[in-house]
DNA sequence: ACACGGTAAGCAAGCGCTTAGTAACCTGAC
DNA sequence: GTCAGGTTACTAAGCGCTTGCTTACCGTGT
Protein backbone atom coordinates (compact mmCIF):
# COMPACT_ATOMS: atom_id res chain seq x y z
CA UNK A 1 0.00 0.00 0.00
CA UNK A 2 2.93 2.40 -0.89
CA UNK A 3 1.80 5.63 -2.38
CA UNK A 4 3.45 6.64 -5.33
CA UNK A 5 6.57 8.68 -6.05
CA UNK A 6 6.52 11.88 -7.65
CA UNK A 7 8.75 10.64 -10.40
CA UNK A 8 5.81 7.45 -10.96
CA UNK A 9 3.33 9.63 -11.04
CA UNK A 10 5.22 11.93 -13.27
CA UNK A 11 5.93 9.04 -15.41
CA UNK A 12 2.41 7.61 -15.87
CA UNK A 13 1.03 11.28 -16.48
CA UNK A 14 3.67 11.12 -19.29
CA UNK A 15 2.19 8.08 -20.57
CA UNK A 16 -1.47 8.84 -20.50
CA UNK A 17 -0.59 12.07 -22.52
CA UNK A 18 1.13 10.12 -25.31
CA UNK A 19 -2.33 7.97 -25.12
CA UNK A 20 -4.04 10.27 -26.16
CA UNK A 21 -1.83 12.20 -28.70
CA UNK A 22 -0.81 9.16 -30.55
CA UNK A 23 -4.61 8.11 -30.62
CA UNK A 24 -5.57 11.32 -31.72
CA UNK A 25 -2.91 12.84 -34.30
CA UNK A 26 -0.85 9.62 -35.10
CA UNK A 27 3.00 8.72 -33.93
CA UNK A 28 4.39 11.01 -36.62
CA UNK A 29 1.81 13.63 -36.15
CA UNK A 30 2.60 13.90 -32.56
CA UNK A 31 5.72 16.17 -31.19
CA UNK A 32 7.41 15.65 -27.76
CA UNK A 33 5.92 18.76 -26.81
CA UNK A 34 2.72 18.14 -27.45
CA UNK A 35 3.18 15.03 -25.37
CA UNK A 36 5.30 17.13 -22.43
CA UNK A 37 2.49 20.14 -22.29
CA UNK A 38 -0.37 17.47 -21.93
CA UNK A 39 1.09 16.69 -19.24
CA UNK A 40 1.73 20.22 -17.73
CA UNK A 41 5.89 19.95 -18.25
CA UNK A 42 8.64 21.15 -20.09
CA UNK A 43 9.48 19.08 -23.32
CA UNK A 44 12.95 18.09 -21.46
CA UNK A 45 10.72 16.47 -18.90
CA UNK A 46 9.97 13.69 -21.68
CA UNK A 47 13.77 12.43 -21.45
CA UNK A 48 14.12 12.65 -18.00
CA UNK A 49 11.46 9.59 -17.72
CA UNK A 50 11.84 7.93 -21.20
CA UNK A 51 14.77 7.04 -22.86
CA UNK A 52 12.74 8.48 -26.71
CA UNK A 53 9.64 9.21 -27.91
CA UNK A 54 9.55 5.71 -29.51
CA UNK A 55 9.98 4.36 -26.32
CA UNK A 56 6.76 5.51 -25.44
CA UNK A 57 5.41 4.06 -28.00
CA UNK A 58 6.67 0.65 -27.05
CA UNK A 59 5.42 0.67 -23.12
CA UNK A 60 2.23 1.87 -24.38
CA UNK A 61 2.03 -0.97 -27.11
CA UNK A 62 3.43 -3.84 -24.61
CA UNK A 63 1.63 -3.14 -22.47
CA UNK A 64 -2.14 -2.68 -24.28
CA UNK A 65 -0.98 -6.18 -26.35
CA UNK A 66 -0.65 -8.00 -23.24
CA UNK A 67 -4.39 -7.22 -21.76
CA UNK A 68 -6.10 -7.88 -24.93
CA UNK A 69 -4.03 -11.38 -25.14
CA UNK A 70 -5.21 -11.76 -21.41
CA UNK A 71 -8.64 -10.81 -22.66
CA UNK A 72 -9.08 -13.69 -25.14
CA UNK A 73 -7.07 -16.35 -23.03
CA UNK A 74 -9.45 -15.32 -20.37
CA UNK A 75 -12.61 -15.99 -22.75
CA UNK A 76 -11.30 -19.20 -23.48
CA UNK A 77 -10.62 -20.49 -20.00
CA UNK A 78 -13.96 -19.45 -18.94
CA UNK A 79 -15.45 -22.56 -20.59
CA UNK A 80 -15.24 -25.76 -21.61
CA UNK A 81 -17.45 -25.44 -24.42
CA UNK A 82 -16.40 -23.98 -27.52
CA UNK A 83 -19.76 -22.29 -28.13
CA UNK A 84 -19.33 -20.44 -25.12
CA UNK A 85 -15.60 -19.52 -25.73
CA UNK A 86 -16.86 -17.71 -28.73
CA UNK A 87 -19.26 -15.78 -27.63
CA UNK A 88 -17.16 -15.15 -24.60
CA UNK A 89 -14.42 -14.19 -26.95
CA UNK A 90 -16.54 -12.11 -29.41
CA UNK A 91 -18.14 -10.19 -26.26
CA UNK A 92 -14.78 -9.36 -24.50
CA UNK A 93 -12.93 -8.47 -26.85
CA UNK A 94 -15.49 -6.40 -28.72
CA UNK A 95 -15.77 -4.43 -24.90
CA UNK A 96 -12.02 -4.13 -24.83
CA UNK A 97 -11.62 -2.19 -28.37
CA UNK A 98 -14.54 -0.30 -27.22
CA UNK A 99 -13.47 0.54 -23.54
CA UNK A 100 -10.04 1.44 -24.41
CA UNK A 101 -10.34 2.51 -28.19
CA UNK A 102 -7.77 5.22 -27.76
CA UNK A 103 -5.10 2.52 -27.04
CA UNK A 104 -6.60 -0.19 -29.70
CA UNK A 105 -5.79 2.40 -32.01
CA UNK A 106 -2.27 3.05 -30.93
CA UNK A 107 -2.16 -0.55 -30.57
CA UNK A 108 -3.08 -1.53 -34.51
CA UNK A 109 -2.26 1.72 -36.27
CA UNK A 110 1.47 2.40 -35.07
CA UNK A 111 3.08 -0.88 -35.35
CA UNK A 112 5.10 0.64 -38.32
CA UNK A 113 6.62 3.37 -36.26
CA UNK A 114 8.22 0.69 -33.49
CA UNK A 115 11.73 0.12 -33.70
CA UNK A 116 12.88 -3.10 -35.02
CA UNK A 117 13.41 -5.25 -31.09
CA UNK A 118 10.32 -3.25 -30.13
CA UNK A 119 8.47 -4.68 -33.04
CA UNK A 120 9.60 -7.91 -32.87
CA UNK A 121 8.21 -8.46 -29.15
CA UNK A 122 4.96 -6.81 -29.90
CA UNK A 123 4.55 -9.18 -32.96
CA UNK A 124 4.49 -12.31 -30.39
CA UNK A 125 1.76 -10.91 -28.51
CA UNK A 126 -0.04 -10.42 -31.51
CA UNK A 127 0.88 -13.98 -32.89
CA UNK A 128 -0.37 -15.45 -29.11
CA UNK A 129 -3.91 -13.55 -29.74
CA UNK A 130 -4.02 -14.90 -33.47
CA UNK A 131 -3.01 -18.47 -32.18
CA UNK A 132 -5.73 -18.37 -29.11
CA UNK A 133 -8.49 -17.33 -31.68
CA UNK A 134 -7.41 -20.45 -34.37
CA UNK A 135 -7.10 -22.91 -31.55
CA UNK A 136 -10.32 -22.02 -30.35
CA UNK A 137 -12.21 -22.35 -34.04
CA UNK A 138 -10.10 -25.41 -34.72
CA UNK A 139 -11.51 -26.79 -31.50
CA UNK A 140 -15.03 -25.75 -32.24
CA UNK A 141 -15.06 -27.25 -35.74
CA UNK A 142 -13.25 -30.57 -34.54
CA UNK A 143 -16.24 -31.16 -32.15
CA UNK A 144 -18.78 -30.58 -34.69
CA UNK A 145 -20.03 -27.52 -32.97
CA UNK A 146 -18.89 -24.77 -35.42
CA UNK A 147 -19.66 -24.90 -39.37
CA UNK A 148 -17.66 -22.14 -41.65
CA UNK A 149 -16.17 -22.84 -44.79
CA UNK A 150 -12.81 -21.47 -43.41
CA UNK A 151 -11.57 -21.70 -40.07
CA UNK A 152 -8.34 -19.88 -40.61
CA UNK A 153 -9.98 -17.23 -42.22
CA UNK A 154 -13.05 -17.36 -39.47
CA UNK A 155 -10.60 -16.79 -36.70
CA UNK A 156 -8.90 -13.48 -38.76
CA UNK A 157 -12.00 -12.35 -39.01
CA UNK A 158 -13.00 -12.84 -35.73
CA UNK A 159 -9.94 -10.58 -34.18
CA UNK A 160 -10.54 -8.04 -37.75
CA UNK A 161 -14.39 -7.52 -36.83
CA UNK A 162 -13.25 -6.67 -33.10
CA UNK A 163 -10.19 -4.69 -33.80
CA UNK A 164 -12.19 -2.48 -35.82
CA UNK A 165 -14.55 -1.38 -33.46
CA UNK A 166 -10.97 0.64 -31.99
CA UNK A 167 -11.61 2.87 -35.68
CA UNK A 168 -15.51 3.42 -35.87
CA UNK A 169 -16.12 3.69 -32.13
CA UNK A 170 -17.33 7.09 -30.66
CA UNK A 171 -18.07 7.37 -26.99
CA UNK A 172 -21.01 9.45 -27.76
CA UNK A 173 -22.07 6.94 -30.62
CA UNK A 174 -25.41 5.15 -31.17
CA UNK A 175 -24.19 2.41 -28.65
CA UNK A 176 -21.70 1.95 -25.47
CA UNK A 177 -19.43 -1.05 -24.84
CA UNK A 178 -21.85 -3.51 -23.39
CA UNK A 179 -24.07 -3.13 -26.19
CA UNK A 180 -21.49 -3.64 -28.70
CA UNK A 181 -20.68 -6.70 -26.55
CA UNK A 182 -23.55 -8.02 -26.49
CA UNK A 183 -24.51 -7.67 -30.33
CA UNK A 184 -20.59 -9.05 -31.07
CA UNK A 185 -21.06 -11.65 -28.60
CA UNK A 186 -23.93 -13.20 -31.44
CA UNK A 187 -21.97 -11.90 -34.42
CA UNK A 188 -18.86 -14.29 -33.02
CA UNK A 189 -21.51 -17.30 -32.96
CA UNK A 190 -22.87 -16.43 -36.34
CA UNK A 191 -19.41 -16.10 -38.00
CA UNK A 192 -18.35 -19.89 -36.49
CA UNK A 193 -21.67 -21.27 -37.64
CA UNK A 194 -22.46 -21.96 -34.01
CA UNK A 195 -25.76 -23.40 -32.32
CA UNK A 196 -26.95 -21.07 -30.17
CA UNK A 197 -26.78 -22.38 -26.45
CA UNK A 198 -29.64 -22.72 -24.62
CA UNK A 199 -30.78 -19.73 -22.82
CA UNK B 1 -7.49 7.77 -77.35
CA UNK B 2 -4.96 10.68 -76.86
CA UNK B 3 -1.90 10.62 -75.46
CA UNK B 4 -1.51 12.01 -71.80
CA UNK B 5 0.38 14.75 -71.86
CA UNK B 6 3.79 14.55 -70.36
CA UNK B 7 2.62 16.77 -67.02
CA UNK B 8 -0.89 14.20 -67.21
CA UNK B 9 1.91 11.39 -66.67
CA UNK B 10 3.73 13.21 -63.73
CA UNK B 11 1.29 14.36 -61.91
CA UNK B 12 0.46 10.24 -62.50
CA UNK B 13 3.29 9.46 -61.37
CA UNK B 14 3.73 11.45 -57.94
CA UNK B 15 0.00 10.60 -56.92
CA UNK B 16 1.43 6.80 -57.22
CA UNK B 17 4.11 7.61 -55.45
CA UNK B 18 2.06 9.38 -52.78
CA UNK B 19 -0.30 6.27 -52.42
CA UNK B 20 2.85 4.11 -52.07
CA UNK B 21 3.99 6.36 -49.31
CA UNK B 22 1.12 7.36 -47.41
CA UNK B 23 0.25 3.53 -47.56
CA UNK B 24 3.46 2.51 -45.70
CA UNK B 25 4.43 5.52 -43.50
CA UNK B 26 1.36 7.05 -42.95
CA UNK B 27 0.90 11.27 -44.01
CA UNK B 28 3.23 12.61 -41.19
CA UNK B 29 5.41 9.91 -41.60
CA UNK B 30 5.91 10.67 -45.26
CA UNK B 31 8.30 13.77 -46.51
CA UNK B 32 7.59 15.65 -49.98
CA UNK B 33 11.23 14.32 -50.80
CA UNK B 34 9.97 10.50 -50.27
CA UNK B 35 7.36 11.42 -52.68
CA UNK B 36 9.55 13.30 -55.47
CA UNK B 37 12.43 10.70 -54.73
CA UNK B 38 9.76 7.69 -55.30
CA UNK B 39 8.86 9.64 -58.64
CA UNK B 40 12.32 9.83 -60.10
CA UNK B 41 12.02 13.76 -59.74
CA UNK B 42 13.15 16.55 -57.77
CA UNK B 43 11.32 17.24 -54.66
CA UNK B 44 10.60 20.88 -56.64
CA UNK B 45 8.58 18.68 -59.05
CA UNK B 46 5.46 18.00 -56.56
CA UNK B 47 5.03 22.09 -56.25
CA UNK B 48 4.63 21.83 -60.37
CA UNK B 49 1.74 19.82 -60.06
CA UNK B 50 -0.13 19.84 -56.74
CA UNK B 51 -0.57 22.71 -54.10
CA UNK B 52 0.63 21.01 -51.02
CA UNK B 53 1.39 17.31 -49.63
CA UNK B 54 -2.20 17.54 -48.24
CA UNK B 55 -3.56 18.08 -51.69
CA UNK B 56 -2.26 14.71 -52.77
CA UNK B 57 -4.13 13.04 -49.88
CA UNK B 58 -7.14 15.11 -50.83
CA UNK B 59 -7.31 13.18 -54.42
CA UNK B 60 -6.21 10.00 -53.71
CA UNK B 61 -9.03 10.04 -50.66
CA UNK B 62 -11.48 11.35 -52.73
CA UNK B 63 -10.99 9.02 -55.68
CA UNK B 64 -10.46 6.02 -53.37
CA UNK B 65 -14.00 6.94 -51.77
CA UNK B 66 -15.85 7.46 -54.58
CA UNK B 67 -14.52 4.18 -55.97
CA UNK B 68 -15.59 2.56 -52.30
CA UNK B 69 -19.17 4.30 -53.20
CA UNK B 70 -19.79 2.99 -56.42
CA UNK B 71 -18.86 -0.97 -55.42
CA UNK B 72 -21.72 -0.76 -52.69
CA UNK B 73 -23.88 0.59 -55.26
CA UNK B 74 -23.01 -1.40 -57.77
CA UNK B 75 -23.87 -4.51 -55.20
CA UNK B 76 -27.22 -3.14 -54.67
CA UNK B 77 -27.91 -2.77 -57.75
CA UNK B 78 -27.60 -5.84 -59.09
CA UNK B 79 -30.42 -7.52 -57.55
CA UNK B 80 -33.95 -7.05 -56.46
CA UNK B 81 -33.40 -9.34 -53.72
CA UNK B 82 -32.08 -8.00 -50.03
CA UNK B 83 -30.29 -11.72 -49.53
CA UNK B 84 -28.39 -11.11 -52.80
CA UNK B 85 -27.83 -7.64 -52.54
CA UNK B 86 -25.55 -8.46 -49.20
CA UNK B 87 -23.71 -11.60 -50.74
CA UNK B 88 -22.97 -8.95 -53.55
CA UNK B 89 -22.22 -6.15 -51.10
CA UNK B 90 -20.09 -8.51 -49.05
CA UNK B 91 -18.28 -9.88 -51.61
CA UNK B 92 -17.39 -6.94 -53.65
CA UNK B 93 -16.36 -4.29 -50.79
CA UNK B 94 -14.29 -7.22 -49.16
CA UNK B 95 -12.61 -7.78 -52.63
CA UNK B 96 -12.49 -3.85 -52.75
CA UNK B 97 -10.02 -3.37 -50.14
CA UNK B 98 -8.04 -6.81 -50.26
CA UNK B 99 -7.57 -5.95 -54.20
CA UNK B 100 -7.00 -1.78 -53.08
CA UNK B 101 -5.89 -2.53 -49.60
CA UNK B 102 -2.63 0.96 -50.44
CA UNK B 103 -5.45 3.40 -51.17
CA UNK B 104 -7.90 1.37 -48.82
CA UNK B 105 -5.54 2.26 -45.39
CA UNK B 106 -5.02 5.72 -46.64
CA UNK B 107 -8.69 6.14 -46.91
CA UNK B 108 -9.80 5.07 -43.42
CA UNK B 109 -6.50 5.61 -41.81
CA UNK B 110 -5.35 9.22 -42.57
CA UNK B 111 -8.62 10.97 -42.28
CA UNK B 112 -7.40 13.43 -39.07
CA UNK B 113 -4.70 14.50 -41.77
CA UNK B 114 -7.18 16.24 -44.03
CA UNK B 115 -7.92 20.01 -44.23
CA UNK B 116 -11.51 21.24 -42.47
CA UNK B 117 -12.74 21.51 -45.56
CA UNK B 118 -11.64 18.47 -47.51
CA UNK B 119 -12.64 16.52 -44.51
CA UNK B 120 -15.88 17.60 -44.69
CA UNK B 121 -16.16 16.67 -48.57
CA UNK B 122 -14.94 13.28 -47.60
CA UNK B 123 -17.40 12.45 -44.89
CA UNK B 124 -19.87 12.76 -47.19
CA UNK B 125 -18.72 10.11 -49.60
CA UNK B 126 -18.06 8.24 -46.41
CA UNK B 127 -21.85 8.80 -44.92
CA UNK B 128 -23.20 7.81 -48.67
CA UNK B 129 -21.69 4.44 -47.99
CA UNK B 130 -23.41 3.89 -44.80
CA UNK B 131 -26.75 4.80 -45.94
CA UNK B 132 -26.40 2.40 -48.43
CA UNK B 133 -25.64 -0.64 -46.32
CA UNK B 134 -28.25 0.71 -43.32
CA UNK B 135 -30.87 0.91 -46.32
CA UNK B 136 -29.50 -2.67 -47.28
CA UNK B 137 -30.33 -4.51 -44.12
CA UNK B 138 -33.33 -2.46 -43.63
CA UNK B 139 -35.09 -3.98 -46.83
CA UNK B 140 -34.52 -7.31 -45.77
CA UNK B 141 -35.07 -6.76 -41.82
CA UNK B 142 -38.71 -5.40 -43.61
CA UNK B 143 -39.20 -7.88 -46.11
CA UNK B 144 -38.60 -10.57 -43.69
CA UNK B 145 -35.43 -12.13 -45.37
CA UNK B 146 -33.42 -10.95 -42.70
CA UNK B 147 -32.76 -11.64 -38.84
CA UNK B 148 -30.38 -9.52 -36.58
CA UNK B 149 -30.52 -7.83 -33.11
CA UNK B 150 -29.55 -4.86 -34.58
CA UNK B 151 -30.20 -3.55 -38.09
CA UNK B 152 -28.24 -0.39 -37.76
CA UNK B 153 -25.00 -2.11 -35.66
CA UNK B 154 -24.98 -4.88 -38.58
CA UNK B 155 -24.59 -2.57 -41.50
CA UNK B 156 -21.91 -1.03 -38.96
CA UNK B 157 -20.54 -4.06 -38.57
CA UNK B 158 -20.81 -5.43 -42.83
CA UNK B 159 -18.50 -2.35 -43.56
CA UNK B 160 -16.51 -2.33 -40.26
CA UNK B 161 -14.89 -5.90 -41.32
CA UNK B 162 -14.76 -4.65 -45.09
CA UNK B 163 -12.79 -2.27 -43.87
CA UNK B 164 -10.11 -4.06 -41.49
CA UNK B 165 -9.37 -5.96 -44.29
CA UNK B 166 -6.86 -3.51 -45.66
CA UNK B 167 -5.40 -3.53 -42.38
CA UNK B 168 -4.42 -7.58 -42.21
CA UNK B 169 -3.92 -8.23 -45.63
CA UNK B 170 -0.96 -8.80 -47.39
CA UNK B 171 0.05 -9.90 -51.12
CA UNK B 172 2.02 -12.85 -49.91
CA UNK B 173 -0.83 -14.00 -47.36
CA UNK B 174 -2.99 -17.21 -46.88
CA UNK B 175 -5.86 -15.89 -49.07
CA UNK B 176 -6.21 -14.01 -52.69
CA UNK B 177 -8.06 -10.86 -52.87
CA UNK B 178 -10.63 -13.44 -54.73
CA UNK B 179 -11.16 -16.35 -52.30
CA UNK B 180 -11.73 -13.37 -49.42
CA UNK B 181 -14.49 -12.16 -51.62
CA UNK B 182 -15.99 -15.50 -51.32
CA UNK B 183 -15.81 -15.71 -48.12
CA UNK B 184 -16.87 -12.25 -47.14
CA UNK B 185 -20.35 -12.84 -49.25
CA UNK B 186 -20.77 -15.52 -47.07
CA UNK B 187 -19.86 -14.07 -43.81
CA UNK B 188 -22.52 -11.07 -44.67
CA UNK B 189 -24.94 -13.42 -45.08
CA UNK B 190 -24.50 -14.84 -41.80
CA UNK B 191 -24.35 -11.56 -40.41
CA UNK B 192 -27.65 -10.14 -40.97
CA UNK B 193 -29.23 -13.70 -40.56
CA UNK B 194 -30.03 -14.18 -43.86
CA UNK B 195 -31.24 -17.88 -45.26
CA UNK B 196 -29.00 -18.62 -47.79
CA UNK B 197 -29.78 -18.41 -51.66
CA UNK B 198 -30.18 -21.41 -53.73
CA UNK B 199 -27.29 -22.52 -55.53
C1' DA C 1 10.35 34.07 -79.35
C1' DC C 2 8.42 31.82 -75.84
C1' DA C 3 5.59 28.69 -73.14
C1' DC C 4 6.19 24.41 -70.80
C1' DG C 5 8.14 21.19 -67.53
C1' DG C 6 11.42 20.83 -64.84
C1' DT C 7 15.72 21.66 -61.30
C1' DA C 8 19.25 23.79 -57.82
C1' DA C 9 19.47 26.12 -53.97
C1' DG C 10 17.75 27.57 -49.94
C1' DC C 11 14.44 29.82 -46.39
C1' DA C 12 11.78 29.90 -42.10
C1' DA C 13 9.90 26.93 -38.98
C1' DG C 14 9.71 22.96 -36.37
C1' DC C 15 11.70 18.53 -35.06
C1' DG C 16 13.85 15.06 -31.40
C1' DC C 17 16.89 15.40 -28.10
C1' DT C 18 20.93 17.34 -25.00
C1' DT C 19 23.21 20.24 -21.82
C1' DA C 20 23.85 23.03 -17.97
C1' DG C 21 21.80 24.64 -14.21
C1' DT C 22 18.40 25.18 -10.19
C1' DA C 23 14.63 24.79 -6.77
C1' DA C 24 12.86 21.67 -3.55
C1' DC C 25 13.39 18.04 -0.73
C1' DC C 26 15.61 14.58 2.04
C1' DT C 27 19.36 12.89 5.48
C1' DG C 28 21.67 12.77 9.71
C1' DA C 29 25.43 14.95 12.79
C1' DC C 30 25.26 18.08 16.36
C1' DG D 1 15.45 22.02 16.04
C1' DT D 2 18.77 23.16 12.45
C1' DC D 3 21.46 23.39 8.85
C1' DA D 4 25.34 21.75 5.62
C1' DG D 5 25.71 18.07 1.97
C1' DG D 6 23.78 15.35 -1.23
C1' DT D 7 20.00 13.77 -4.20
C1' DT D 8 15.87 14.09 -6.95
C1' DA D 9 12.81 16.16 -10.29
C1' DC D 10 12.63 19.46 -13.16
C1' DT D 11 13.46 23.68 -16.61
C1' DA D 12 15.63 27.27 -19.93
C1' DA D 13 18.03 27.41 -23.72
C1' DG D 14 19.47 25.73 -27.69
C1' DC D 15 21.99 22.33 -31.06
C1' DG D 16 22.05 19.98 -35.40
C1' DC D 17 18.98 18.45 -38.59
C1' DT D 18 14.70 17.91 -41.33
C1' DT D 19 10.45 19.67 -42.75
C1' DG D 20 7.04 21.81 -46.30
C1' DC D 21 7.42 24.94 -49.52
C1' DT D 22 9.44 29.04 -52.58
C1' DT D 23 12.34 31.43 -55.67
C1' DA D 24 15.15 32.03 -59.47
C1' DC D 25 16.68 29.91 -63.14
C1' DC D 26 17.32 26.56 -67.44
C1' DG D 27 16.82 23.16 -71.39
C1' DT D 28 13.70 21.71 -74.88
C1' DG D 29 9.98 21.67 -78.55
C1' DT D 30 7.29 24.39 -81.44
Amino acid sequence: MSTPSRAETTRARLLEAAVTAFAEKGFHGTTTRDIAGAAGMSPAAVYVHHRSKEELLFLISREGHQQALDVVRDARASSADPVEQAAAAGRAFAEFHAHHHTVARILNYELAALSEEHRAEIDELRTGIDRELRALVHDGVASGAFDTPDPALAATALASMGIDIARWYREDGEWSPTQIGDYYADLALRTVGAVRPAG
